[in-house]
Parts: structure tokens; C-alpha cells; sequence
DNA sequence: AAAGGATATATGGAATTTCATATATAACGC
DNA sequence: GCGTTATATATGAAATTCCATATATCCTTT
């Protein structure tokens, strides 16, 4: 696995989609990819490949709970990394409540157990 | 002007050359192109390109001295944006070392007078 | 418990757009 | 005129997007 350099975190940060991506999952703990799909209002499968390319640069992991797949922040990253994304929501605040207000209102959303029980 | 938003600042660090122009310039606190171009060892025109690009952004802000023109951080630059940096320069430790290395043994580096008198 | 259908997610290929580089040239101050 | 910096154009590479399709899981029915 490559290690995670900042020039790879901010090369993964420089698209709108990846960015609230990130921003709503740090925000949220974990995300469904049918939540995220509802909240930013885009298509599945552009949702399904930018979480591709943030599991691939390792920023994120996934969990599959029977129909769904979560994902959240990766354990690994490093501390400046986590340092990289909390300013970066402190730059976004109004927009990223508004994706989770959209959320919050979001019908039939996927019961979650706890991750780890 | 633009705002400065967070996707904008991480699309100019999305750039190999930016991101260590950026992170020199905020570790030695000013430099000028000729500085800049000796230590990445780049061609001139590419270096002036990205900190004209930087400098639009509103993330640099230059000042002509005589013959030379010295590019600094904005002081305009949100908080946010500068915890960007700190942790970006935290994720570059190394490589920033050695650019500043090759910086100090620049032979004939221009005499610098004070920015503010 | 096996089969069928519905939902959620991933992937492959093609078209489009964006981005970076190189080269050449122009402008500016000494 | 010489060193320094900026800009314009063309070219090539890479990223993004869309559409169609594939896979995987769940639920229901028999």
C-alpha cells in the first residue's frame, strides 16, 4: 500500500464530490453509500467511484452490513491528515450542515447496529 | 475576489510544484522566484506560472523589490486555511528539510532589506 | 430450502473536460 | 544590454463523467 502522502490527500480533496464525501463521513462516523447518494443529490455509481479512489488513497475503509456498505475514516490515518480534514470542515460549516440536514430528513434510511458489539 | 473556500485551497495543493512552493515560502517566510526555481530545480517559467496561479487563488501575495519579486503567505489567509499548511508541512517534514538545505547554499542569494521598514 | 425479484453497490468502456508542461516571447528594472 | 519575471500558445496526459451492465444481498413465495 502506498504511503499516504499530503500531496495524495489533497490531490483527494481537490474534487467537490470527494471533499463532502469526506467531510459529511467525518462528520457522521460511518456512511452508507445510499445516504451519501441522497445527501449530496448524485448519481450512484459517481458516489461508488470517488469512495473507490478515497478507499484506494486509504483515507477511508468500508464495511459491509448484509445490503449496505459503510464507510468511515480510515483508523490509520495519520495525524496530520486528521489535521488536514478538521480544517477543512471548519472552511465548509454552513454547506456541510446543509448536507445533513438533508440527511436527517432522508426516508426509510438503514437501520445500523453498532459497528463493533 | 473570491472567497477563499476549501476546495479551492486543496486544488492548489493538489500540485506537486505548488505544494512545496506554498510550504517553503510559509517556512522561510518570504522568497523570491529565483530562490524558489534553485531550490525545487525547476524551469523558471513553470515555477512563475503555479505562483501566479497561488497568487490569484489569494493564497500568496508578492512585493517587488528592485529586481526581484518576493512572494509571502496572504495575511488575509483564514485560519482554517493556515491549519492546512501547518498540517501539510507536518506531513512534509523531510522533503521540506531538504529543500531548505538546498536553499541555504544558494550562492549569490539576493540581500534582503526588511519587508516592513 | 430453492427460486425469483428488488434493492444496493461496483465496474467497464467511451466521450469530454481539465490540467500540466514545454517552448517561445514579451515586459520590467538596473 | 542583461538578468529577472510574466504570459501566450500548442501539445499531451490524466481525471471526470455518463451509460450500461454486473454482482451481491435481502425478502418473499412456493
Amino acid at each position: 500500500m502506498n504511503t499516504l502522502e499530503p500531496l495524495h490527500v489533497f490531490k483527494c480533496l481537490a474534487d467537490e464530490t470527494r471533499l463532502m464525501l469526506m467531510l459529511l463521513i467525518r462528520g457522521e462516523g460511518e456512511l452508507c453509500v445510499c445516504e451519501l447518494t441522497h445527501s449530496l443529490e448524485l448519481s450512484q455509481p459517481k458516489i461508488s467511484r470517488h469512495l473507490a479512489q478515497l478507499r484506494q488513497c486509504g483515507l477511508l475503509v468500508d464495511r459491509r452490513a448484509g445490503q449496505w456498505v459503510y464507510y468511515g475514516i480510515s483508523p490509520d490515518l495519520p495525524g496530520w491528515a486528521s489535521d488536514v480534514l478538521t480544517a477543512g470542515a471548519r472552511g465548509e460549516v454552513e454547506r456541510l450542515a446543509a448536507l445533513q440536514a438533508r440527511l436527517a430528513h432522508m426516508g426509510k434510511r438503514p437501520e445500523r447496529r453498532a459497528a463493533l458489539c
